[in-house]
DNA sequence: TCTGGGGTCCTAGGACCC
DNA sequence: TCTGGGGTCCTAGGACCC
């Protein structure tokens, strides 16, 4: 069963404000970029996900649309708070994105009495204790799973919850023959593309497509997807989360920037949190990968784009390691003269801390010491907030960061955002 | 003024080994 | 006329997902 939130962030932003629940309201990308998540009467007055806010101002006036920016830190407690009840209901569970999570439910459906009825104890106690509206998808694999999910959200005769194994074959046959094939799991715009030059339309025409002879074509993930559809089920239930193998953090800057100073502030910024991330997920880093670039829309001013890589002499998860290489990979890399809009920073061949291999030279106090000091560190900015313990090189001001002009309180996880009832 | 961020997997091709 | 067979590792690029 795949369960997944209608509107994720828009339903977030909701809980807290009902005076936002009858109105059509958007969220924002980093940045007040573009919207990525839109309410229902946001999506019937035609804005498409990933239009630019810009592009969207005049239409909002006329309907009165709000725009928040995003509010990750609510986001992600929100999405904790679900799993958490989803895992009460059924712990065979894979959280596979912030707000979708892949369900075991044969065996404790009986309980319920049936997957349909499972279903909406599901839906009642998310709306019950989170105030989120979910749909639920079912099916023998995950890509059906995804599909009834889908039927689910788009068709009010379902209730929500749609059961494709309880529907007849005919029944599911005529559904598959109504769904574009661009609507399955795997199959994005470039597939979808090709396949309809091979009169591949439907979600049907593809399921009767030979896997073997696609496979030729189009590579194995496809065959597995056909597979899927035909209720083979092909990719399993991932309840571990595995350890990430590259950890990314980059911004666009919330005004154009010059000065390789305030470049630097951006690429310490950025390492310092993806070196809480790596340590969080126990990992060393055996290299740093910088990039810089200017604002590919502005067609007419000169484009610059570079990156670079720096290998470690050993792999380290200590930030003042990592912020060196970073800045090291900056230099090579900054050219005066353009305007900057975005830096980022990647740290590649992450392996397990537990099993590094040491050098010849190796300083084991000093490793020690390192792996007191950031254990120390990211404590510290756990239990009192980000950035109470911050670094000098990451600089105070940073005039560079991001705009986010209408964000809500955090509501969940600062006592200060608390929301207040009068 | 103005267009996000963070991931994964697969494949082809090159370089190399014996 | 005419130049093997079997393998690994790495990287870049393309596709996808939310």
């Amino acid at each position: 069963m795949l369960v997944d939130v209608n509107n994720f962030y828009v339903s977030c932003e909701r809980i807290f404000n009902p005076r936002l629940r009858d109105v059509p309201l958007l969220v924002l990308s980093n940045n007040d970029g573009c919207a990525v998540a839109r309410s229902n009467e946001v999506k019937a007055l035609g804005v498409k996900m990933g239009t630019p806010w810009f592009k969207i101002q005049d239409l909002a006036r006329q309907h009165g649309i709000i725009a928040y920016s995003s509010n990750y830190t609510l986001y992600a407690s929100m999405s904790d708070r679900a799993v958490t009840i989803l895992r009460d209901i059924c712990p065979d569970l894979e959280v596979y994105s912030i707000d979708e999570s892949f369900l075991r439910v044969e065996k404790i459906a009986l309980h319920y009495g049936g997957i349909e009825a499972m279903s909406h104890a599901i839906r009642d106690r998310m709306q019950r204790d989170l105030s989120l509206p979910v749909c639920c998808g079912c099916g023998p694999s995950k890509t059906l799973a995804k599909l009834a999910n889908h039927l689910a959200k788009k068709n009010p005769e379902f209730n929500g919850v749609c059961d494709l194994n309880s529907l007849s074959k005919s029944e599911r046959l005529r559904w598959m023959s109504r769904i574009d094939v661009g609507e399955v799991w795997g199959i994005g715009r470039r597939l979808a593309e090709r396949l309809r030059v091979l009169n591949i339309r439907t979600v049907l025409d593809l399921r009767r497509a030979d896997p073997k002879q696609m496979r030729a074509g189009f590579g194995v993930v496809m065959e597995r997807t056909i597979n899927e559809l035909r209720g083979v089920s092909c990719l399993s239930l991932e309840e571990v989360e595995p350890p990430r193998k590259q950890i990314i953090v980059s911004r666009s800057f919330g005004r154009p920037v010059k000065a390789l100073s305030e470049l630097r502030e951006s690429v310490s910024t950025y390492t310092a949190r993806a070196a809480e991330k790596l340590r969080a997920q126990a990992s060393i880093a055996a290299a740093v990968h910088v990039f810089i670039h200017t604002n590919p829309f502005k067609e007419n001013m000169p484009q610059y784009s570079a990156s670079k890589s720096i290998a470690l002499a050993n792999p380290s998860d200590d930030t003042r390691e990592l912020i060196a290489a970073a800045q090291h990979a900056l230099t090579a890399l900054y050219r005066p003269g353009y305007a900057y809009k975005k830096s980022g920073i990647m740290l590649i061949g992450l392996s397990d801390k537990s099993i590094q291999q040491r050098s010849l030279f190796d300083d084991e106090s000093q490793r020690s010491r390192s792996s007191q000091l950031m254990t120390a560190i990211d404590r510290l900015n756990r239990d009192y907030g980000r950035d109470t313990v911050t670094w000098g090189s990451a600089g105070i001001a940073r005039h560079w960061s991001m705009r986010a002009e209408n964000r809500s309180p955090r509501y969940t996880t600062r006592w200060s955002e608390l929301p207040i009832v009068h």
